[in-house]
DNA sequence: CGCCAGACGCAATGATTTTGCTTTAAGGTG
DNA sequence: CACCTTAAAGCAAAATCATTGCGTCTGGCG
């Protein structure tokens, strides 16, 4: 489980927020593998030992900051119809996670995880959305494919490539993964 | 790029074989969470510094192990149709990567990996195991789907779900994959 | 056989991680 | 509101780990 369920609004949150940030800054600054527990510990005002304490290592702190990172912050636009919408939320969702920087934090994501909690949130991210997408299509009448079957279909085979074969992904194979689906579930 | 390519014999090729047979041992002795360098180098007899210039670091020596024991020692069994061939090969598949120790690996591979060769050295792993399945169907006259649409629809969601929603795995879903996938090939 | 290049051992150095103890601050209680 | 309790943070020492320069050895090649 995260480290997230400390006191809101006490010393502790204010801890978490300054390491967080600590981390995105310097990780823009000096570079993702130039971080270290102390460097990041100097730049949140705080000691390595409280970090050790509360996180465990770096990995599990990178792990946090990084499934705070991909968490969507917008609702997936409306575009008027299933197909369109589906279609635009991957290839959005393919561009972002294929980025140099999403790779990374998918990484750091799976990496500090030891029970797969951080990754879970990841994917129950991505569920949430399409579910979203999904029940906006269904009021609209649609026939509509479940959440289990496009995160079989399309993001599954999203994230594998990003993670096991970077190369030669395009919007394009977003936009036929989503197509190959719609087809099935289509007329 | 994986260390793999030492002169094969010499004294190079004994302490790599004996640094990997330590991390195995070690690994089921004391855990891989309690694995480090000085610790490998001493059951290896080997001085530390030694694995810090040949790997960098834990995370990259363990995913040289990981992926070498990812590697199938066997070729895909013969059932006598492509149904039963590739529903087999996916059961055994999830299988070895949803236990504790495949998904340990898993990370592992994909951790220590800075370029992405190891991940994709496992992700071939799989292509050629199918490639041999898809290739004995079609000799013997079966209409077969193609090796990327089988990575997308079989291996794909299972190792996405292994990653990412460890729960409710088991040869039933394997087989549904198998199924759905050679229902849209078949007849 | 002797040389060369790469790989290893050794040891010193520097950085990180761990740990015991103390101090602080948040939240609850009388 | 003052007090008490407890979780979390600070501090500092000790242990462990990572890095690096240099000398030695092994194995391959002319």
């Amino acid at each position: 489980m995260s480290r997230q369920m400390v006191r809101p609004g006490g010393r502790s949150a204010r801890v978490q927020a300054s390491v967080h940030a600590a981390v995105r800054e310097l990780a823009s600054e000096v570079g993702r593998d130039a971080l270290t527990v102390p460097l990041v510990a100097q730049r949140a005002g705080v000691t390595p030992s409280t970090i050790y304490r509360r996180w465990g290592d770096l990995q599990e702190l990178l792990s946090d900051v990084a499934v705070e990172r991909l968490r969507p912050d917008t609702a997936p636009g409306d575009h008027g119809a299933l197909a369109s919408d589906l279609t635009a939320w991957a290839e959005q969702f393919l561009d972002e996670m294929a980025s140099p920087g999403g790779r990374a934090y998918i990484r750091d994501a799976l990496l500090g995880d030891p029970d797969g909690s951080n990754a879970g949130q990841c994917s129950a991210y991505a569920a949430d959305q399409i579910d979203f997408i999904l029940t906006r299509a269904a009021e609209r009448g649609e026939k509509t494919p479940d959440v289990e079957t496009v995160i079989d279909r399309v993001v599954a085979p999203t994230m594998y490539r990003i993670l096991f074969r970077p190369d030669g992904l395009d919007a394009a194979y977003a936009r036929r993964l989503v197509a190959e689906i719609l087809g099935l579930t289509g007329p």
